[in-house]
DNA sequence: CTCGAAGACTTTAGCACTAAAGTTAGAAGG
DNA sequence: CCTTCTAACTTTAGTGCTAAAGTCTTCGAG
């Protein structure tokens, strides 16, 4: 029935299931870690290939929507190296390089040398980019919003910041030698 | 100071910065959703990151841990086909076929053709592959306690309630042509 | 002024993945 | 039986990534 966008691989047990599984190989599992844990990485999962499926749409790739993002972000008048780029996206600078290549003879971007620094290079937002980033924005919003349709203002502030409370966890904090998180503050 | 696993770009904007910059951007934002939606990004990205490097001190990389799972999730006698273990990981069978092929050579699952079906191949886990699977389990579980840390017993268990929900949201609906998410229920 | 060193990108080699074509065993029909 | 179809895996070609080596501009010291 024409659906080519078939996703490989959903094939997996139920969160509830899965969790069963666990605790009868694991004995010292405790359900509530696995169910946020598990749970965190499931959602993560379904809803990149939901964004992959919308921004396909509009014709570009998951990657090339990371970069629009990240110039966009940087705000007007959206432009940075390939360095900054691959930095921000968490990719070496060699893999920006071919991305830019592609999103250059696709009109998204222009790439030139910077005439203050020879060695420097510029990749600047189109307007065609600009558009394309728009409209996959308004898309993502959308599917955003559909997503967190059952939560009620308070959940959805809750959430947010239960999620952020991780977050900080993970990030001001300096795995030691052994990988296990250690206080900073 | 041997931090050889120096990880790559996490040079982003924090994520208040990012919420103000896709403000100033795109006026109908609505904060809360978008603020939910990149902490449960960036958590799962800086998550993958720790996994990745715990389990490389077993010597194993996360593609191979993941294997692992799968087959002690399938419980005893822990076998599946490369073609059900591809399904259940979200890959094509072409992919499994090497890694299976290096984790056979590193002695953590066995490849053997099935005598009843001489088409089906098995891939069964060795004790040296659960052994290591083991091990990674600890490390893991010890690293997602110390991560969920900072929140109470009743906190934890809101967290997970509220993450299922949404999971339920993404799995139980189908996207429709426009990628919308409608309701089945 | 010239040389050496550093910085910013690009190129090369190698790996893991996908899509599509190829192989082979088992099942079904004449 | 023999042919054809189907299922399950493997192989091939091509893409996108990393790590490491290479190139080219700029900066600083003598």
């Amino acid at each position: 029935m024409s659906e080519s966008t078939e996703q490989p691989g959903t094939d997996e047990p139920s969160l509830d299931e899965q969790i069963a599984a666990y605790q009868r190989e694991f004995r010292d599992l405790d359900p509530q870690v696995e169910q946020v844990v598990s749970a965190l990485g499931r959602l993560n999962r379904r809803m990149n290939v939901a964004y992959g499926r919308q921004v396909a749409a509009l014709g570009i790739s998951t990657t090339e929507w990371e970069v629009l993002k990240t110039l966009v972000l940087s705000g007007a008048p959206y432009r940075l190296g390939p360095g900054e780029l691959a930095n921000r996206l968490g990719l070496t600078p060699a893999a920006m390089t071919h991305r830019v290549d592609r999103m250059a003879g696709e009109g998204l971007v222009t790439r030139d040398r910077d005439e203050n620094n020879r060695v420097r290079v510029i990749v600047e937002l189109t307007d065609e980019g600009r558009a394309k980033w728009l409209e996959a924005m308004r898309m993502a919003t959308d599917f955003e919003e559909d997503l967190l349709q059952d939560l009620s203002g308070d959940e959805r502030g809750l959430l947010g910041e239960l999620l952020v409370r991780l977050l900080r966890r993970v990030e001001h904090a300096q795995p030691d030698a052994g990988g296990r998180l250690t206080d900073l503050e």
